[in-house]
DNA sequence: CTTGTAATTAAACAAATGTTTAATTAAGGC
DNA sequence: GCCTTAATTAAACATTTGTTTAATTACAAG
């Protein structure tokens, strides 16, 4: 494939020639469209298999910019983690802090507000694949301990919380339970392009929703029968039990 | 760093020479070692991050062995998926079919399969998060067919048997419980390296056992106390109630 | 108007990587 | 004992990739 279209009619003048262009404001502009380019970039191929040379292409700058701007691949890759990954986090952790404090309200509120964000935000799922799971390199660390610490780190206190306040049984480990929490919240969008051919699943916000109090129910009272075990009916948190499948 | 050790007294007689070995059955040594190096390495980074010449070089032979035996690189990736993912899986099946029969019995024993195979097998967890998490190659779709439909599509089947046995709700949606089921199963051990540095947890023998047991009665029971939702106490699953913390 | 600096490009460079080749040695049948 | 084939190596090849360089243009200050 030609790098350049059709519509190029080999005349030379049409090639951009080097220099500094007409007009201000250029320099920034091509330096928030590298980081986006990246973006799209990271969450779809991995660190070592996307070539600044198509970073560049992307955003339709000459590859040598994300040098003069970014140093070299890994301070653009750096930058893009900062400038995107930080006011996703900063705003679920907005969300979780000051939850309604109605019966189960800080569990619920916190799922919904990660699996919302994961839903409308689909590349910070693919981002975590890659950076925080997938990947053994030297920013793996960097990442837990600027993001995951503040998201995930905090599970546990919150489930101590609950427990304090009754909501939550005396006998859970709360580390374990934090581990399921995550697992639940997580997974899913995670693992969304296989349960889309699994299932046929379609990330909606009819789903999303649907997923969020799912979790939620699943989460303090479990899917046992009442029959066996004669689980919470009428409880606060899932109140929509009038159709079949619901939850 | 030098490729060879000190120890190698730079006589050219050391070196190996080429041509074919004496004795016989070292072409079939070669093959599997370089079968276990790929899946050793394959585990840990990236398809394009492992480069034949490592792969080779962890298995001592010459770099060409791998195009004399599988053709190229896409060929020793494919045959070690093939014949390292095939028996786990099969095991894994097998395992999920004939549960125990207790009550509860299949979530349980579907849970402990998995768990401990995981658990055992460090590098599956590994391979599923680059293979069908991460990847977005022509790998991830084979994989799928061939083996994540074997195991995680047959979860809502195995959730609606417990339905209609009475054991399971009847407005559980299987799809949604059969996403929270996988998600508590994997991804504990997919996010293992992340857990570790940030819970402290540590992959033992009594850590998976603990795991398996909280799972099944979180997916049974949730997390909720007894007071403000009166879930089940004294149940078939979980009998360990003594300690604190346990579950 | 000159001069220095910022922004941008094409091209060159160097290293890494997948693959191929030619040479070399052993085995096995005739 | 010769000759074909199997197994193995070192070295060469071609491509891709991250980075650097030198040239080029615009702008701003003196």
């Amino acid at each position: 494939m030609a790098t350049r279209t059709a519509k190029n009619k080999n005349r030379t003048a049409l090639r951009r020639r080097p220099g500094r262009p007409r007009g201000e404001a250029h320099s920034e502009a091509i330096r928030a469209a590298l980081l986006k380019a990246a973006r799209q970039l990271f969450a779809q191929r991995d660190f070592k298999a996307a070539p600044v040379r198509e970073i560049a292409a992307a955003a339709r700058v000459n590859p040598a910019m994300i040098h003069y701007h970014f140093g070299d691949k890994d301070g653009l890759y750096r930058a893009m983690l900062q400038e995107t990954m930080g006011p996703v986090l900063q705003k679920v952790q907005e969300l979780m802090n000051h939850s309604s404090g109605r019966p189960a309200g800080s569990i619920h509120d916190a799922l919904e507000a990660v699996m919302t964000m994961l839903a409308r935000e689909p590349w910070v799922a693919r981002l975590i694949v890659r950076e925080v799971l997938a990947e053994e390199g030297p920013f793996r660390e960097l990442f837990i301990r600027e993001f995951a610490a503040r998201g995930g780190g905090r599970v546990p206190q919150l489930l101590e919380r609950e427990m304090a306040q009754g909501r939550v049984r005396k006998d859970l480990d709360p580390v374990l339970g934090a581990l399921s929490f995550i697992s639940m919240a997580l997974f899913p969008f995670i693992a969304l392009p296989v349960a889309e051919k699994l299932f046929g699943v379609r990330l909606t916000d009819a789903f999303t929703r649907r997923l969020v109090e799912h979790s939620t129910r699943l989460f303090y009272e479990g899917v046992g029968s009442n029959v066996s075990h004669n689980t919470a009916r009428r409880n606060p948190v899932a109140a929509a039990g009038r159709g079949r499948r619901t939850t």
